[in-house]
Parts: structure tokens; sequence; C-alpha cells
DNA sequence: TGTACATCAGTGAACGCGCGTTCACTGATGTAC
DNA sequence: TGTACATCAGTGAACGCGCGTTCACTGATGTAC
């Protein structure tokens, strides 16, 4: 950015991303409902009409924020994830508590924009590149109840449903402990119980 | 509201609850962030600064028609409920299922609505009146879980577990399906697993 | 290597809008005597 | 029962604002010859 900005004074050079990130940055502090795309701009140095090269309006903003955002947390579980090595079927549970866990913390670090993704249902159209991400943490997610199924940590009983309890569970802890209905501690305890109900201990 | 209305016209008699009722009417079609004081005061054919008298500013409408709703959601679910008679396993297991359900068709009949409640964390502040009927509704699985209990249906290791899990399951596959990431079918699956999780069936 | 020119990526002024909120006001109400 | 008056619940004009979006434009770029 720092390259491509000493290109010239007039063009910006990657005023696409920076319009995604300084979008970020904006709902990060105050909420997707309260960008606007003149705050945007100006927070960039760019005059109003520029970001219309780039966007056909300020929704579509918010939907390539989403997109980004989808992105952004995959990269993050999967990061967490890699950290857990070993073949056992203690780091495969440890791994699955580390799926939810993520899930949990980037939301309570990032409220508005876990909001935005998951919250502003109706600003953002479902596009297909937001599908292609959400699958990419859902393989994950079944990856991982895969590898518990092969240690035999999950009852043949419980393994078809692992997918949606899991992601139900923790996507419904957290909306309930970030919008002020639960307690954080609650959030251990309801990956307990998840653990419990497929079998994983007990 | 019509006796009350005929008294004058010059004064409405029932301002303040014509403005959360007009103010739901609007969330419900465009969402909490597009209500607007002057939208709901030309609505009801009052001046703008009519609502001034009852409400501090935008946000305290916004909450007070959030606590209406959390009245609005905890009178459907014992209506609902108490369709259900009887003293058997059968209608306890029932009751429960109804509960999840309602709170689900609830949401997906309403999602503006039910995204006032528990989306817009942010705008809505916390206040004692909120809890108070979150807390009915709390209630009320309480009393659905001693129940399944007291007929031998939840496992003695669950028990403890069972508000947590069952509500968090419930609000998680919820938000996820009028999110537009699940399915409307998965919800029936979703609480067949919270039944097998806990012991209820199987 | 130098130049003409199409294309790209910005500018900045202007549009019309609806908004939240304030203020001094006034019409209606109901109560005390 | 009638009247004076405090209180209540509205009015309507005005404030200043930031917004999304459009448009004709222009400066910079890079490519073909």
């Amino acid at each position: 950015m720092t390259t491509a900005r000493a290109r010239s004074h007039y063009h910006h050079g990657d005023l696409e991303s920076a319009l995604i990130s300084t979008a970020r940055k904006l709902v990060r502090q105050d909420g997707a409902e309260h960008l606007s795309l003149r705050q945007v701009s100006q927070e960039i140095g760019v005059s109003p009409s520029a970001a219309y090269h780039y966007f056909p309006d300020r929704t579509s903003l918010l939907s390539g924020l989403g997109f980004s955002l989808f992105e952004e947390l995959a990269d993050f579980q999967e990061k967490e994830i890699s950290k857990i090595a070993g073949n056992s079927a203690r780091a495969a549970r440890e791994r699955f508590r580390a799926l939810g866990r993520t899930y949990f913390h980037w939301a309570k670090k990032e409220p508005h924009l876990f909001n935005l993704m998951f919250g502003d249902f109706c600003s953002l159209e479902k596009s297909p590149q937001n599908q292609r991400e959400e699958n990419r943490a859902f393989i994950n997610l079944t990856k991982c109840l895969d590898e518990l199924y092969e240690f035999n940590l999950i009852s043949d009983k419980m393994r078809p449903y692992g997918e949606l309890l899991s992601w139900s569970v923790v996507h419904g802890a957290t909306s309930l402990i970030i919008g002020g209905h639960l307690e954080v501690e609650d959030f251990e305890t309801t990956l307990d119980a998840v653990e419990l109900a497929l079998g994983i201990k007990g």
C-alpha cells in the first residue's frame, strides 16, 4: 500500500481495498447502520464520489466487507486450530473446543463486525462468495467432527447431528452473550454441554 | 383507542402506546435502523415534536418497543403452551418442543422485530424491564425442563445444562435460519438433536 | 526512444432529501373553590 | 352549578446537519506505433 500510494497523489493505487479496510474500521467502531460512504472517503482522503468506481452503492460496500469478514473469521479459526498439533484423541478434542472458542472470541472482540455478518441479515444479500467462505468454516467443522468420530469420541447416534448442533449452540451462545442475555462464563459451560451431548466426554 | 381518540382532535388520548405500536409496524416493515421519529409521528397524524413528551429520543422509543416485544413473545409462548394440556410425559415433551417452535416461528414471522430484540445489542440498552420479561420466558423454560425431569425424561447428568443448551440451540438455529445460513427444515432436526442430547428420546 | 491518444481513476460542485431535536406557543382538560 | 386557573398534551416553524448519488470534468497512466 505504501508503494502503491507513492506512485502518485492523484491516483490512490489501491482504493478498492482501502475502502473495504476503512469501512471495516468504521463499522467496527460504530456499527454497520452508521457507516456512510462520505465518512469512508473522507477517512481515506479521497472525494466522496471516488468510491463509485468500485461499488455501485453503500449496500454493496457493506456486502464486500461482509465477504472479507467471513474470510477473516475462517483464517483466524484455521490459524488457531493449526496451533494444536498431534493426532491423538486429546488433540482432536482440543481442536474441537478451539473451533468453538475462536468463533466466540472473535465475536466478543468485534461485536459490530459479527453483527454485520450474522445480524443484519436483511441488508446483506446472500452472495455466492459469502456462501463459499461460509463453507470453508463449515468444512473445518466437519473435518473436526470426523476426526473425533474416528477416535470413537462421538456416538453413532449423534454424529449426524454434529454440525448442526455444534454450530447452532456455539452461534446461539455467542449471540446471547454479546447481546447481554447470558454471561461470558456461560460459554465454556455451553461447550461442556455440547461435548456431553455428542458423547465426547462423560 | 377509538373512544380515547373521540375525546378530541387535539389531544390524541393514548399517544404513548400509539407511538409504540406504530413504531412496531414500521420496524416490522423496514427494520430498526430505518425507524425515524418523524415517520412515526406522521403515520399517527401528530406533529413530529409530540413524541418528545413521552420519549426523550429516538433510541428510547426503540427501547420501549423492545420491552413490549419481549412481553409479546412471552405471551405468545404461554398461549401456545397452554394449548397442550395433560400431565403425561408425552404432553411434557410436546410442551418442550412447542416452546422451541414458538420461538422460531415468531422470529421467522417477524425477523426485523426479532433482530431488534436480539441483534441490535448495541442500540438497546439493557433495561431492568427487559430483564424481567426475559426472565418470564426463562422461567417457562425452567418449568418445562423440571417437568421433563420429573418424568425421568432428562438424565441427571444433563439436567444442569438444560436451560443453557436449549436456549442456545434454539436461538442459534433460529438466527442462522433467518439469516439464510441454514435451511428452515434444519430447525426440527435441531430440536431432535436437543432431545437426544438431554436424553429425552432415544 | 519518443510521441499521440484511449483509458483509467480520480475531482468537486451540486442536487434534493429527511432527519433529530429545540423552542415558544396554544388549545383542551380537570380540579379547587 | 359555574368559574378561574394550573397543568397537560399538543402545534408548527425553524435549526443545522450529513447523507447518497449524479455529473461533467481532468490529471495520470500505459500502450501502439
